[in-house]
DNA sequence: TCTAATGTCTCTAGTAGCTATAGGTTCAAG
DNA sequence: CTTGAACCTATAGCTACTAGAGACATTAGA
């Protein structure tokens, strides 16, 4: 029996996620001692490394959900599992044809700069002005998947 | 003189987003009509494109927040400028070789998947064993910088 | 055995960047 | 003059956590 601080160790997964993942189902309630302390078999431990590791292929925590549904009962098919799968791939790829139209404009921006004054900055001439950049057509289609990235994500 | 909706139309951006950037100060707040509602001079359109633009390229508020700051201020130099670019496009890259990986990962998962049953099924067991994957050593170096990204992004 | 340090408990609020809703007011067209 | 759209404020919700407060439990050392 592992104590909650032992199983992030063991899991490289911080002690209030843990919480987190229970408080959101996807962990089951666990066991507790006799003060009232969260105790852990090998199984959670497992069901933990389960979601770390599709955490980190970034898959969302309801495909993770359905995930650990597949995988408790072992006897359907894998095609579900195998669709989420496909649609990460999908949105990853995705991801990363985005990124690579950003870093090229953000490429030519960086270059063009001159390092003089502001007044003169391409860096802040291109961003006041939409035209100088070479954007590629900009549909504003909703093919919106899997993207709640912000910091680096264009608006979909 | 501009409604907020017309604004918004004219940038491409949504009404209740451009409230939002008042309340947090992106945009100065606008003058009012008798009864109230917003009106916008053509300034603040130039400036919410400007907004749009670099969140386009994925900037985040507060990278754009010092920009508009440094537009505001033509004489000084440009090198801040130059700076936020140039860590956007560093952290843009980042992501890319991340998401790179993670594609390598997930297509070698997808292309095992025998398509039979959850209880044979290659994702599903890739996913419980961290073994099986072939996964570069995973340093849990912080060189976090600007890693808000949630669906895609394994946690720093 | 006592004590101090660490670990754990619950609960709440905060992060980014919006989006959605509710309940009310104002505006412009017919 | 009426209707419907657009607008107002304020609040809550989204992802996936993280941080903090204040109280209780456990454990290692003296």
């Amino acid at each position: 029996m592992l104590s909650i601080g032992k199983l992030g160790q063991a899991a490289g997964v911080k002690v209030p996620t843990i919480r987190y993942y229970e408080q959101i189902g996807l962990l089951h309630p666990a066991g507790r001692s006799e003060g009232n302390q969260r105790l852990y078999a090998r199984d959670a431990l497992a069901r933990l490394l389960f979601i770390r590791h599709a955490r980190d292929l970034g898959f969302p925590l309801d495909a993770i959900r359905d995930l650990l549904a597949l995988q408790d009962d072992p006897h359907q098919p894998c095609a579900a599992a195998d669709a989420i799968a496909q649609a990460q791939l999908q949105a990853v790829n995705r991801r990363i044809t985005q990124l690579t139209a950003l870093r090229c404009e953000l490429e030519k921006m960086v270059a063009q700069c001159a390092h003089g004054s502001v007044g003169e900055c391409r860096v802040i001439e291109v961003l006041g002005n939409h035209d100088l950049c070479v954007h590629p057509d900009h549909d504003d289609g909703d093919d919106a998947v899997t993207d709640h990235d912000h910091a680096l994500a264009p608006r979909s």
